[in-house]
DNA sequence: CATGAATGAGCGTTCATTCAT
DNA sequence: AATGAATGAACGCTCATTCAT
């Protein structure tokens, strides 16, 4: 899985052939078949693996028992700080996720659903303890998302911008829109 | 290209084949070369109409006088219901858009910057106005097209959810953010 | 035809397209099948019509007046000089030759008969004269337009190498061995 | 290798397609990627192939001990038997040759240089020997492979010729010319 | 007479997938 | 369990040829 993701990061999702990445993981090329069912099924579990990994990374960095929109402006610098740490993840990351939904991407869409589900309930954590307004949290949760989202594909286009000041920024528009108003 | 956005929307990028875009567009397969040098072309020539078209429906369905938050929410809520009127261009754009990049893209990244382009200047716009505080319009930019990528990509796996339900939230958040505070 | 033998000398047999023949031709490409039945056919007429020319030009220059063994030798530098004053037409010869026979090539071989038929006259009258020996006319001819096209086809790849020193070392070895023995 | 031979033979060498070779070797298309690089580095190898197993037929069947002159009467009269026992490897060999050199014949020109190379080898042993004269063994050697090309050819096209009586005229020619004169 | 848009058969090539070992 | 030779379907692309204008 290692392999595939460093194949996708490299010559992209559809231009990464079994051949190379078996050559890559320094195994025979049916292998492959043995634990997965073909080429998209490894890819997903390959997502869905580093995904993990990379969520695993940031929630261990992070101080839950801090008040919401602390832990929020923590988390989207260090987002934003994954992609000068780990560029090659979230760019077969981002390749997988939008070439593996037409035929059967439910894998990955559940576990897109799953980060949903642990970002609404921080939201609501933050609106029980009053730090946040109240707001549909699953809107709040794709909207969030999808500014990570944005901010880590400019990052990666941009290498010149600085990630943590980009972070900030996009924190202050967001808890500025979050926090429990008048 | 409507053969093309079709295919693309129905089959993703690398799997839409000139084969069937040509048989769709019920010509011959060999024409394609005639009109285009080659597969990404007619892709990026595909997108490039597309999002001209889409942005040009946006634009005349705003009315630029308004105030700039006025407009941010009108907006919103029209890039929210092109999920349900114009599906397939959205969802064809998006692969095009991800597909595209490494070799080529230059045609469709120059777009993508022209997008930032003209929201920069309509947050500076704001800001001039004193109805949106003072920040990175760039990054403000993404940030706005992040959300609406996400909520757009939201709403096409979730046909359940009231678009302009969603988009008046998502609203109100990016408002709430960016305008002026004390 | 001019432009045909241009193309094939610079682009080869197969490779050399109508399309191209016809814009360097400066006229449509479906014209083509106004004057010939197709792509072979305007191949052979074309190097029919460009071999017709070199052997004018070269018959032109020699004085048939002079004993054979004279005529064989200048004959040879001509040849060889043909190498550096028309090396397009012998490159596009060359190569529509060793294409064209498979399916049609009828009308290039009779054209090689011809050029065997004059030969042999050339190699009886040096007989009848008592400057030649008394060998298979035929046989002399395949074999002297066989060294002819050796000696040709070696200058082109060696432009370092002087035609007339070469030629002048080929006819030594011919005419030694067609001239009469005692 | 052998039913690329037979192809080219049959149909030229760029109608030879690889689908027809696959399927004259009874084996998938997709299988010639796995030993060959394309088509012309199948066919360079098929050549090299072919054309060594031809000279290893040759040279095994001369007795190289003899005085030279006799070698090469031998020689000439082998060379144009093989057109009655080989006409597809001969004919395969030619067109190969003449198709191949622009991109990448290098392997085949290596191998055409080897073959001078031998060449004039023997022609210095006769000029050492005192049977043969002193003229360049290049061009000697140019103009005696120019001579079975040529002889090879015809007897191609004319089935009804005897080889050997033909070889023998051939054989009369050349050593009259290149035997040592006073 | 001349054009060139349109066709369609066929090409070389790739690669996920199978399966005998 | 692991291999990799072999398959075959599909791909992007080319170009001689046709034909309505």
């Amino acid at each position: 899985m290692a392999a595939a993701i460093g194949e996708v990061a490299q010559h992209g999702y559809e231009s990464a052939t079994l051949t190379r990445i078996a050559a890559r993981a320094d195994v025979a090329k049916g292998l492959v078949w043995r634990y997965f069912s073909g080429k998209d099924e490894l890819m997903a579990a390959a997502a869905r693996s580093t995904l993990e990994a990379m969520r695993q990374r940031i929630a261990d960095a992070l101080d839950l028992t801090r008040p919401v929109p602390e832990i929020i402006r923590a988390a989207l610098r260090l987002a934003a700080l994954q992609v000068r740490t780990h560029p090659e993840e979230l760019r077969a990351l981002n390749r997988i996720w939008h070439n593996l939904r037409p035929e059967d991407g439910v894998g990955i869409t559940g576990f897109y659903e799953e980060t949903y589900a642990q970002q609404e309930a921080l939201f609501r954590r933050g609106r029980d303890e009053g730090s946040l307004g109240d707001l549909d949290p699953r809107v709040v949760a794709v909207t969030y998302q999808g500014t990570i989202d944005a901010m880590v594909a400019y990052l990666e286009d941009h290498p010149e911008t600085d990630p943590v000041v980009h972070a900030d920024v996009v924190a202050e528009i967001l808890l500025g829109g979050l926090r429990r108003r008048a």
